[in-house]
DNA sequence: TCAACATAGTTCATAATATAAACTATAGAG
DNA sequence: CTCTATAGTTTATATTATGAACTATGTTGA
């Protein structure tokens, strides 16, 4: 059994990379008896792992590192069909994955998901030890326990006890986690921000997905409605506002969503592909140079929105390459460096990511290696 | 010396309200004796006092509460001219206060607020024990060890450690803030909103002013820059969008603001008082209500940005009643609630309240009185 | 080559802090 | 007036961190 000062370790080592025991100790504020005495434990349980000495004058510190191998974890997503589950270790990197329909009926994905995850467990063979944990990404809300989706439009769901469910069938500790989240926390413990305590996410496909990092922890707001940008009122001049699903005229995702695209484009006498319509932009055509710049340029508008409310290091957009390269990527950088605040660092504010098809697989994945890493008290 | 458990006590009851030592064990997951015995301490060195028992079955329990004259704080508001220094107790009540001239010079200035706070230390007598802290809370940009003003455009500073000269020359604790951070961590520590981890606070005089507490801390951002809601991109039809002092055009400040909207009037050929603006509102002159009208729906868009991102669960809106009764509050609060996607509790979101003339100050005593109540760890 | 030095990490006695379980205190209910 | 329910205390004990002395393992420079 680990306790809270083991976690402790652990999340460091997880945070800032492999560290000695001295380093840890001065980081943690702990003393050297005490680290050494958690790390042995560690050691010993084939948790953590001692890399080459580190030499310089005096004794050689001995780095650790958490060992990828030390667990092994499920990350399922349903932001899009076919569904993606993966199998991943510590470290978040992908050993095997399966690719599977997206079933609405509850019973039938269940099925489905715990087939999947019982073929990957076979192959990940008894030596290597089990599986520790389960994690979901689904488009929807859920609720505080991250067990149970509240409301899924892309799926039908409300009140779906999906977490209860899948961790019954299959023995293991299982969390859900909306798709945005999901992949803002895959970021934070696997990715190159992982040391930064306030960053936000973005992601644009069908609709736009937002979370943001605060202070080190996931903001999910008073009702866990926080990141709602993709129902930001943008467009304000109510002669142009289109009718969102919401309820509301002008949101954001009715301009600057790839949905919204494909519409605009449509009622242009366009091509609605998004690959065409960049095509023709790149080649000077009027009407999908207007549409993508108006999409970009509304995006980079509520990116500052965010900006300078949050005051994020770092914002990462993922997209399309087509859109990134071409005027939406251009109009929704020049458009949010326009309206923000000259901060020192704010070139390079925006990191562009490629839509890699298991980030939030691997995010979800993430969900249960946060259990491994920061313990059951844990963020 | 008080240790962790302490800390973690008094947290509790001044977030909570008074408790007994059971319910305290319960809330904070600890034992009755661990309690009991951390209890016993604040109780002998009269930081605690018990209150009258509370008869249900069986023995009746024993409400705890913090002792208002356990500590004492003083609290400066370098927020307009006079500057306003005040003596409060560790409620947040108001003992005694003075009015002094802002004197931008920095010497000058800190004689001035050290004259002021010897007289109200004379004030306070022996008996009732020394200060315990400082705070100050000014409108610029404060840096992260809450000691130097980094940026003050009203009082021209740059780089000014006004923390280490405060607390050279009064020997007190001495802790710098933004005076919207100040304004909001007072209302966490002393309003009616402190049982809430997420809220903000907005106040609108010749600026505007935006706070918000995420997951019970203050969202401060990367850079200290989080909240520049003035500086959000509100008017975004550039045919119609001012320059504003950043730089950029169209801020929300260079409409919504009360200079923005004595500006608007003078421009009008109206008078720039906001007092008679209000009154031609209220008596049906066109251009009047124009004015207010599309200041306060300015307003109210950015305060929908706001709560659509960070989804926090009340927005304290601080405001001339006049503005807040006229059509400025209407359209505030019509605005913001066409643009946020519908919530169950979203109808009395956004409160409104008086500008009192000692809440940026009572909110600087906050500062100090965070200190005592939540130790040097504490947040 | 070897003593001097610097830093990493361990050992062990001790201190601080929490816990569990039994105990006392104080009421209302029947 | 006893029974019962709940609040709070006592005490022995377990857990966890600490400080200081100690060992380990290298570099440095005469």
């Amino acid at each position: 059994m680990l306790s809270t000062g083991h976690y402790l370790i652990l999340s460091s080592l997880s945070r800032n990379g492999p560290e000695s025991r001295s380093e840890l100790a001065l980081r943690l504020g702990m003393s050297k008896a005490a680290v050494s005495g958690l790390v042995r434990d560690l050691l010993k349980q084939d948790i953590l792992c001692e890399q080459a000495p580190v030499h310089g004058s005096g004794r050689p510190s001995v780095p650790l590192a958490v060992r990828a191998e030390a667990a092994w974890l499920i990350g399922i997503s349903l932001q899009d069909d076919p569904a993606i589950v993966v199998l991943t270790d510590l470290h978040g990197t992908v050993h095997d994955r399966m690719e599977l329909p997206r079933h609405a009926d509850l019973d039938t994905c269940v099925a489905a998901l715990c087939a999947a995850i019982g073929q990957l467990r076979e192959g990940l063979g008894t030596a290597r030890g089990d599986l520790s944990g389960v994690g979901v990404a689904l488009p929807g809300f859920v609720a505080n326990d991250r067990q149970t989706c509240l409301a899924c439009t892309a799926l039908g769901w409300r009140d779906v006890d999906i977490g209860g469910l899948l961790s019954k069938r299959t023995g293991l500790p299982t969390w859900i986690e909306n798709d945005a989240n999901a992949l803002i926390l895959g970021e934070q413990l696997f990715g190159t921000l992982r040391s930064s305590p306030d960053f936000s996410v973005i992601f644009i496909s069908h609709g736009i997905g937002c979370a943001t990092i605060v202070n080190g922890r996931l903001l999910r707001g008073s009702a866990g409605g926080a990141g709602e940008m993709s129902h930001a009122p943008i467009v304000t001049d109510m002669a142009h506002a289109l009718p969102c699903r919401c309820g509301n005229r002008g949101c954001l995702e009715t301009v600057a969503s790839l949905l919204a695209i494909g519409n605009a484009a449509r009622r242009a006498g366009l091509p609605a592909g998004i690959g065409e319509l960049a095509r023709l932009a790149a080649a000077g055509q009027p009407e999908a140079l207007s549409i993508l710049h108006h999409a970009g340029a509304s995006m980079g508008l509520a990116t500052a929105h965010l900006i300078q409310l949050v005051d994020p290091s770092h914002v990462v957009v993922m997209l399309d390459p087509q859109l990134r390269d071409g005027i939406y990527g251009h109009a929704l950088q020049r458009e949010t460096e326009s309206h923000i605040l000259r901060r020192p660092a704010s070139r390079g504010m925006i990191l562009f990511r490629d839509f890699e098809p298991d980030s939030f697989a691997s995010g979800a994945a993430s969900l249960a290696a946060r259990y491994f890493i920061f313990g059951p008290d844990g963020v």
